[in-house]
DNA sequence: TGTACATCAGTGAACGCGCGTTCACTGATGTAC
DNA sequence: TGTACATCAGTGAACGCGCGTTCACTGATGTAC
């Protein structure tokens, strides 16, 4: 499988795999703005400079660690959702919940590639549009269960009323991550969307010390609460 | 109303009030971490083993941050609610939607802070147990419309099944945030209280990007549909 | 009211540290004939 | 298959910068008698 690869091609592929591997250890000991290169290069006993041989800038590998952390959780999303699919016989419900336990999970085992991407922006470093597909990942795996629910006719519609403004860009996010679904429920999409991200972040954040921690009892109940609030059949 | 205030208890208050004001300008550049003792004094003309009168450490002033932005949000929720409730005559729902409305104004105007409090943890950071108390008073505002609601009789109990420790989980938080609502109902508040926050997070940090974007629409009918979702009267 | 002493705010130098990025360079790997 | 040249990875020194915290000190403000 390494056929037609120098030997160069494949130390070069070693050695990005390694930096950013590096650099996530470093995510975890001191946050995004804590990433040094100096410091990933001393760890992977080279020095400083060789590292611009592989990134450009300490901001591109920032990139590169921010496009893996949205692949890395929407492979795991698809994967339950396709896993959930075969078991299930056609279960929607259980499609949909094995989606958010997915992203819970994926965010508890790696809770500062999740406050990355889901935390506070970064300052001084601004997202280049190479992120932007690899981020909409998400929301698609998370609304197929949804739509596959419409297409298969068993999914029931909301009939809230919206604003134009509302219904507009209800169309415009449907767009782009469910085209099928129709303004109200793609609204009720958003709803759950942030419902679950929002659980989440107080969950990883500490926001539920002395409450809600540990969060799986209200977290399976909410996305059970939120699979009727969709519509979706039980 | 200085009286009995030295010239020195003056000075101190007045110079502690701009050095966080000062801090408060760093944070919105560049972050927690971007934070500098050193850029703070520069920037109100002292050296900067000065501020060690003021501050015993850099933490202690992110703590002081901290505390003085829990306590600005609450103090608007709880004065849109207090407002809300002088002019709309007992109408619970509106309070709800007007301490919503608070909490998403506050973050917009104040989003570096709302990131302090709300966004990634700081790395390295930990908070002491003084930000517990003022951090609790926005859940015991957001809580009250609801709490009022129930004494005056008004509100729809939900009649959700609790597994024992979610049901144990409510108690606990109940206990700190409004104690008499009954565990289904705490946990209702508590996936409302989640839902409000996801929603602004995701807005401020950039991921209704080309989709929900301006947010106000998707959160004016959210607030309502969770309104709806507490079983507050209509 | 005046004096002596204690408290406190702010100074300036120093310690020891780390950072991103550039540049001219050496030596190994790959390619074309 | 062998040689000549081009490409690339990694080095080491340097630039210019910023940081938190400590410490002995000066001089102003406050307090007790």
């Amino acid at each position: 499988m390494n056929a037609g690869r120098t030997a160069r091609e494949r130390a070069r592929a070693e050695l990005t795999r390694e930096i950013k591997e590096e650099a996530r250890r470093q995510l975890r000991a001191s946050g995004p703005n804590g990433l040094s290169l100096r410091a990933v290069a001393r760890e992977l006993g080279m020095v400083s400079s060789a590292l611009y041989r592989y990134f450009p800038s300490r901001d591109e590998l920032l990139t590169a660690l921010i496009i893996d952390a949205y692949n890395a959780l929407a492979d795991r999303v698809e994967a339950a959702s396709a896993s959930a699919e075969t078991t299930e016989f056609r279960d929607f419900r259980q499609r949909w919940r094995a989606c958010c336990a997915a992203i819970r999970e994926w965010a508890r085992e790696h809770p500062h590639e999740y406050a990355l991407i889901y935390g506070s922006p970064v300052p001084g470093y601004r997202a280049p549009e190479d992120t932007i597909a690899p981020a909409a990942r998400i929301p698609i795996a998370l609304a197929a269960p949804l739509r596959d629910a419409l297409k298969a006719g068993v999914l029931t519609l909301p009939q809230d009323d919206l604003s134009s403004e509302l219904t507009g860009q209800a169309a415009k996010a449907a767009s782009l991550v469910a085209p099928e679904l129709p303004p109200p429920a793609m609204v009720r999409f958003g709803v759950a969307w942030t419902q679950v991200f929002g659980l989440i972040t107080f969950e990883l954040f500490g926001h539920f010390a002395n409450s809600f921690d540990p969060a799986e009892p209200i977290f399976t109940h909410t996305t059970d609460l939120i699979a009727d609030f969709l519509g979706l059949p039980t």
